[in-house]
DNA sequence: AATACATGCAACCGCGGAGTG
DNA sequence: GCACTCCGCGGTTGCATGTAT
């Protein structure tokens, strides 16, 4: 098995990241932003290849990563979505701020598995092995067909295995709608969507009957990507109680590129998964070029309040 | 307590598209 | 139009951890 072309050094390594070459990572990254990938290597000090290190941000690294649970909202949203669009990751992690194409691969193909699972009944003939572990995908191309089937044949299942109530795919029509008929139990809108509470999933949650019915968009051509951008307003855009300062800041991230818009999202959404970019944001300055150079004393600080993975550095 | 099995997730691989000379 | 590089994506793998026996 060749490597990629970007990997062919010989002191390429791979593997688990160490914490200290994540903060190698963080480091280089803020102070200078990612730039070419394929450069990032040697002027981080990684001997890692560039697509490696573009994994680990993107998918780990990333300011504005949201880890822990889906939430009821989010499963629904990316079944929908993979209804319409199929196994574009990229696509359907576009809609949901904070998680990736990775993440939301994983999950699928885990949730999947269950429903795959759940027909046959835990018997002890499933109890096979790690062949069981992997059950071919062979599944027609169309996947939210063979949900609805497996769906229907299977007896009512807990909302939670079952999220979807009903086909029609929920980015046809403004989120903005949907989440407003959505009530968290604690009282609060969507603007809980950014708050990282591990939710469980409660059927009074989602009266999909609430929602407004729409034509089920049928994907005629594989190719087809429906207008999602258009028809659908970022979830944090629309957070119902905006003060000014956060317009603001919104005002400002347009102003900006890259990585000082992730750390604007992260001020808008003060997401408190992540006290790393919480206390960069809040501490530490917040435009131009100052926020690319953090003095290393800031970064100490930053690096030591990161995820328990990348403490012990 | 030990072992086997199941699950979740980080990371790798290879392909294809976009950009460039 | 071709060759090349780089990047992004989807599929897959392997490991660490959790759970059941």
């Amino acid at each position: 098995m060749g490597h990629h072309s970007c990997c062919n050094q010989q002191k390429v390594k791979r593997g688990l990241w160490s914490p200290e070459e994540d903060e190698k990572l963080i480091r280089h990254i803020t102070n200078h932003g990612h730039g070419c990938w394929s450069e990032v290597p040697d002027k981080a000090g990684l001997q890692r290849c560039g697509k490696s290190c573009r994994l680990r941000w993107i998918n780990y690294l990333r300011p504005d990563i949201r880890r822990g649970r889906f939430t009821a909202e989010e499963e629904k949203l990316i079944i929908s979505l993979h209804g319409a669009v199929g196994n574009r990751w990229a696509h359907i992690a576009s809609h949901l701020p904070g998680r990736t194409d990775n993440e939301i691969k994983n999950y699928w193909n885990s949730w999947i598995k269950k429903k795959i699972r759940k027909p046959t009944a835990p018997s002890t003939a499933n109890r096979s092995g790690r062949a069981e572990r992997r059950p071919e995908f062979g599944y027609p191309g169309n996947q939210v067909d063979f949900l609805n089937q497996n769906l229907a044949t299977t007896k009512q299942p807990p909302l939670q295995d079952a999220p979807l109530s009903t086909p029609s795919p929920l980015f046809m029509f403004d989120t903005g709608s949907i989440l407003e008929g959505i009530r968290i139990p604690d009282g609060n809108e969507r603007a809980d969507l950014f708050h990282h509470q591990p939710m469980e999933s409660n059927p009074e949650t989602w009266n999909m009957n609430q929602l407004q019915e729409v034509p089920v968009f049928t994907p005629l051509d594989s190719n087809y990507l429906p207008p999602l951008m258009e028809s659908m307003v970022p979830m944090q855009v629309q957070a119902s109680n905006m003060n000014e300062e956060r317009e603001k800041m919104e005002l400002e991230c347009l102003k900006r590129q890259d990585l000082n818009e992730w750390i604007v999202e992260v001020e808008s959404q003060h997401c408190p998964s992540f006290p790393f970019w919480d206390h960069f944001v809040h501490q530490g300055p917040l435009v131009g070029e100052a926020v690319l150079a953090p003095t290393s004393s800031s970064l100490e600080t930053i690096l030591s309040s990161y995820p328990s993975s990348l403490k012990g550095i």
